[in-house]
RNA sequence: GCCCCCAUCGUCUAGAGGCCCAGGACGCCGCCCUUUCACGGCGGUAGCACGGGUUCGAAUCCCGUUGGGGGUACCA
């Protein structure tokens, strides 16, 4: 991609429908315009295209706001902050788009048209044309008379642009020069029959109204792109319009097989993730990758990074299989990359959603949450999975659940014959530390009982975790205190 | 059908004619470390779709083939 306005002021726009739940893809169509906007120091519009009541919800809309703001993706201007352009909701500009429309018409950019989808194929079969042709702009040369008999007909008609008879050609930011032969694109809809305007007319209005400088979105929309730089240039002519943006058209984001990522599919709701425990530096990170690269030896990188590296310049022209597996690698990078204080914030916050602490912790809360979060920092790949390793912690001794895999195997005969030498050799211990711990322990399993570490501290950590995964054991029961440690024990004894 | 886009390890990618008998990361497989699980360290596996050109020299440029994707709505 490059830059070829520096010049222009450069202003970038995120600009999705509200239906459904945010996902993957469209996260990363707003990730790479607003690190664009933030590398260059322009501004990142936040526009919201609700043309379609049928499908748009307030829900979605308020989820769209909700997942920005968790990236730390700010808007200069849009929803709840406003700006020089507004309003950012489609849903409220109808009257700006209805003067757009009548100025278009009477400059003659836009004509009605009537024709059914089945009388252009009529056409086509008559002139022994392909029926797939689409529409043959046969409404362009309508007379008075003529129309004035299909409106007694009843018929309402649509408007159509009148493509210009010459090829459309753009130098896409990522893709390099882009052609349309002449007539290769129908006139097309831009005002249903109702009235309507469609995304056809509205989204390059709205780009032009709001001075936008590099229309940044999926491959999707690039066939779309000549029809738009028709309306742009149409928008130029009545005053609207003061150039033709810059277009870049990002490589899809594909799920599994070949099929574009869909935002029906679970592995690409924003919020799935979230609820997992993935850290919002640790998915721009990932998301980031989707179609770009900051070296060629390196992949983990923080936001500010980022937008350092982010010129625009290396965006690749492949299709991204989204990989959760490396997503969740990532993220796990970004876990450890946490300063303990972090870490252990953040980790309170999974902790009360899972019921383990209160909103307000206790003070004793407080205390196994700044010693436990260290133990586990490096153990675990998301926040999610950090609360249930620390979930023992929290528990009361009657409450601990004992996993059957692990019990089956581990509190046998061989772990009950642990678990008997322990028991005495534990109370015995008078300074309740890690290392006095690791010392009674070791002299009574390892050197008197001769027992490879792991048989001899599987049964323990059995007993007082609840699993087979822990923290360190020795650590966690100093963490969990001598009565609580001796109880377990006890209670696992049979 | 027509139009448009794309083509390097399983996956994401580096590579803008010689630095590449192709580098990194995830995954996977070994080994080391180790109280579990991890972390960390070391090593390994695997790729330029195919065919023609251009050139002293091509993963890199051109053409074609094949393959994949998208568009062709009074959806966005």
């Amino acid at each position: 991609m490059t830059l070829t306005t520096p010049e222009r002021a450069i202003r970038v726009r995120f600009c999705p429908s509200p239906t459904g739940n945010p996902h993957v893809g469209l996260i990363r169509t707003c990730l790479f315009n607003w690190a664009f906007a933030r590398h260059h120091g322009g501004q990142f519009v936040f526009r919201i295209e609700d043309t379609d009541a049928a499908r748009d919800s307030q829900e979605s809309y308020e989820m769209l706001l909700d997942t920005l703001r968790w990236f730390g993706m700010t808007w200069d201007e849009g929803p709840e902050v406003g700006g020089p352009y507004g309003p950012y909701r489609q849903s409220e500009r109808r009257d700006i788009y209805a003067g757009v429309v009548q100025r278009l018409v009477a400059a003659g950019h836009l004509y009605e048209s009537f024709t059914t989808n089945e009388e252009t194929e009529a056409r086509h079969v008559a002139a022994g044309r392909d029926i797939k042709l689409g529409y043959d702009n046969f409404d362009r040369t309508l007379t008075d008379e003529q129309r004035a008999s299909y409106r007694a007909e009843g018929r309402v008609p649509v408007l159509r642009l009148r493509m210009p008879a010459e090829d459309l050609v753009w130098t896409d930011l990522v893709r390099g020069e882009i052609r349309f032969a002449a007539g290769a694109v129908p006139d097309f809809v831009v005002v249903r029959a109702n009235g309507d305007p469609l995304y056809t007319l509205v989204n390059p209005v709205d780009d032009a109204m709001m001075r936008i400088s590099h229309v940044i979105r999926g491959e999707d929309l690039l066939p779309s792109t000549p029809r738009q730089i028709a309306l742009y240039r149409a928008l130029i002519d009545i005053g609207v319009a003061e150039f033709v943006p810059e277009f870049g058209h990002l490589p899809y984001v594909m799920g599994e097989g070949n099929k574009k990522l869909s935002k029906r599919d679970p592995q690409a709701s924003i919020y799935g993730y979230r609820d997992e425990g993935y850290l919002p530096e640790g998915m721009i990170n990932y998301l980031a990758l989707l179609g770009w690269s900051i070296a060629d030896d390196r992949d983990i990188f923080s936001p500010d990074e980022l937008v350092a590296a982010f010129d625009g310049n290396k965006i690749s022209l492949n299709p991204a299989r989204f990989d959760p597996k490396k997503m969740l690698a990532i993220n796990a990078t970004h876990v450890r990359m946490l300063t303990p204080e972090d870490f252990a914030l953040r980790l309170q916050g999974f902790l009360a959603r899972a019921g383990l602490v209160g909103e307000s912790p206790t003070a004793r809360q407080r205390e196994l949450i700044a010693g436990g979060a260290p133990l586990i920092q490096e153990r675990v790949q998301t926040l999610a999975e950090g609360a249930e390793m620390l979930r023992f912690l929290f528990l009361p001794d009657s409450e601990l659940t004992i996993d059957e895999a692990a019990a089956a195997k581990q509190l046998a005969e061989a772990g009950q014959q642990v678990l008997a030498a322990a028991v005495p050799a534990l109370q015995a211990v008078t300074d309740w530390t890690t290392a006095e711990i690791e010392a009674a322990l070791r002299t009574v399993l390892i050197d008197q009982l001769e027992l490879k570490p792991r048989n001899a501290f599987g049964p323990l950590r059995v007993a007082v975790t609840g699993r087979q995964v822990s923290p360190p054991l020795f650590e966690s029961m100093e963490l969990l205190g001598r009565d609580s440690s001796l109880h377990r024990l006890q209670a696992a004894t049979r």
